[in-house]
DNA sequence: CCTCCCATCCAAAACGATTTGGATAGTACA
DNA sequence: TGTACTATCCAAATCGTTTTGGATGGGAGG
């Protein structure tokens, strides 16, 4: 189909400009071109001018490969997604990679991105990059309690930064957000509404945050003197299709609960839709929230009250953070905790009546 | 908070392994040792077999940087989503750097990638990845009607894939998805239930498959006799909340429409809380069908009808395409059409009943 | 014994930038 | 007139690989 296609030609291909051309065509050492477009106070400013203008109309850049080879910096970080190709479609990923990437390119740096299933491909990964200096550091996502990530870095003195906190090691540069105090708003919020059973839909307490928020929920019912009942709490895995079975068995406990806590937002979108197929109205029958803030939750129906944190601000402070790091500036704090804020919306207001229908 | 941080030190960094050091320990040449490990048989298998066995327990691995130079060639490539940081998180990106990102690593190559609005500050992106010579092609993603990427990268004869075709040029490497089909077998569907003033909210045309979803519209429309009706098409932005404030005007015009088509799962989403908040019954009182296939459509309530493309899989393909490209390999067919399949769910099903309230 | 041919190895030259450690010429000052 | 200093420039080394174009020695064949 579709007629002829041009074949590339490497030979063909236009040949970059090199630094030596410039020097070259203002008859200059190619010392005194690299040093004027550095910056550097030893060329005459009226030479600086002319080979900074003629290097740019020659369309010079730099060959990343040699000033890297130099300088034995690659200016870029890494991103290794811990998760296995196909089921990957958690919204929270681009806008955290956004925020990564804003800021990246913002102190020119660059971002490469991998993805790998916790294990030993993970490590093959981390060795790869590490070894083959490809990156001058890591951003580390969903961090786990026990972090082989963590400890290997460490070992080898290479920097990282990661999104939520590990128990690995003591301390480690990181943006943290307070899930326990988040769902313990959430919590308080339910039982300002009267709820006395309430569910919680986690996963896997390997994760961090997940423990984190589960902590959260029991912190908040202890506060309220109601015990802690471990037939209420499930574990999902942070996917919809998870929160919607974990949501169809509680339903069909008895007593059911009242309420339902889901771990992140689409864990709480599954149990939605697992309430209405069982024809409950949620908000009213039924409260359901969950935690993350996507928009997803904004515009579900009924919409879903959860907890906010700013993905695609952590994600551009993470990555400052890293650059800090790499570069030995030491202004930033390298530990920081967000603290998330509640959003009440309908799924949890049985105040406010549904629309009839 | 959280005690002393050990502080990074550059000097202190264990240095990674040079081929040097692996010559050395064996009293080998440094020529040998790399024509041992990249496999030439002009070094004794005893010998080959030695350099890989210490290699390997040393730990080394190249240096990217130096092989890079050396070899003039990255084995990276490039994705530069063409969208402004904050508002950026359509399931779509996730699923399909997931596929880019398996196929990549399967064939040893890495992902560089970066966030550029169209404009001036995408132009700078793909000049600089180019000129610095930091990846080895670069994919593209939703392509233009007149797309200067693509005659830029011809240009430079750079190669490139792209998901989606364009027409800047009569034929370019490319995955493209036969969204006219698909709209059009969505539109006998709702024809099939009845349906007869069917409206449809895109987004700006100059996206080239807004335009191809459009055509099958049109012509799914013409081949029943039905006069195309301009107050039936809005222009949305693919997002949510643009697929709601289309909807809403829509809903409330007269003779209001029957059927809603979304140009992608996100306005048909938006579009489906629109009705609901003006008190329709979805699949019932309006039917609304979406167009990708995501996760999101399919635990709506009610489900999504739509016509599906495989994202992940295409993502997969289309960095196949693109490292054949680059490496000279004639074999893989460099224009497929991937006919799009639709999925019919309750959305536009009025006979099976909503669950009771 | 001599020649030729393999099989195996290696020294040195790239690749394209940055950085080190001067060189050169003009100026100010004694 | 010398000397010291400054402003400006540059040759050469370097980063760690791969690749080019031999070198070397032993065995086969005459």
């Amino acid at each position: 189909m579709g007629g002829i296609l041009r074949i590339l030609n490497k030979d063909t291909r236009a040949l970059p400009v090199r630094i030596r051309d410039v020097a070259k065509k203002l008859d200059l050492s190619v010392t005194t071109v690299s040093r004027a477009l550095a910056g550097y106070d030893d060329v005459a400013s009226a030479t600086r001018d002319l080979v900074i203008e003629t290097a740019d109309e020659m369309g010079y850049v730099p060959q990343h490969a040699a000033r890297q080879l130099r300088r034995q910096r690659t200016e870029t970080i890494g991103l290794i997604f811990p998760t296995t190709g196909s089921r990957f479609s958690d919204p929270f990923f681009s806008e955290f990679i956004a925020g990564i990437g804003d800021e990246t390119s913002r102190r020119s740096y660059d971002l490469l991105v991998s993805v790998a299933p916790p294990g030993e491909a993970e490590e093959r990964a981390y060795h790869l990059w590490t070894n083959s200096r490809r990156v001058d550091g890591f951003i580390l996502i969903r961090t786990r309690v026990d972090d082989w990530r963590i400890s290997y870095l460490t070992k080898e003195n290479f920097p990282f930064t990661s999104f939520g906190r590990s128990k690995t090691l003591e301390t480690s540069p990181h943006i943290g957000v307070d899930g326990c105090s988040g769902v313990k708003d959430l919590v308080k919020h339910l039982l300002d509404q009267g709820h006395r059973r309430i569910a919680f839909i986690g996963a896997s307490e390997e994760l961090t945050f997940v423990g984190d928020r589960l902590e959260g929920y029991q912190i908040g019912l202890e506060e309220a003197h109601i015990a802690y009942d471990p037939d209420l709490v499930f574990e999902g895995d942070l996917t919809r299709a998870g929160g919607y079975e974990a949501a169809k068995i509680l339903i069909e406990r008895s007593p059911s609960p009242t309420a339902i806590i889901g771990v992140n937002d689409l864990t709480a979108l599954g149990a939605i839709r697992a309430a209405q197929e069982g024809g409950l109205i949620v908000g009213k029958d039924l409260a359901i929230a969950g935690f993350d803030g996507t928009v997803a939750g904004e515009h579900a129906h009924p919409a879903l009250t959860t907890v906010y944190q700013p993905v695609y601000e952590i994600g551009r402070q993470v990555s400052a953070m890293l650059i800090d790091l790499i570069e030995n500036q030491a202004g930033s704090e390298l530990d920081s905790l967000i603290r998330p804020r509640l959003i009440v919306r309908d799924s949890t207001l049985n105040s406010k009546p549904v629309p009839a229908d």
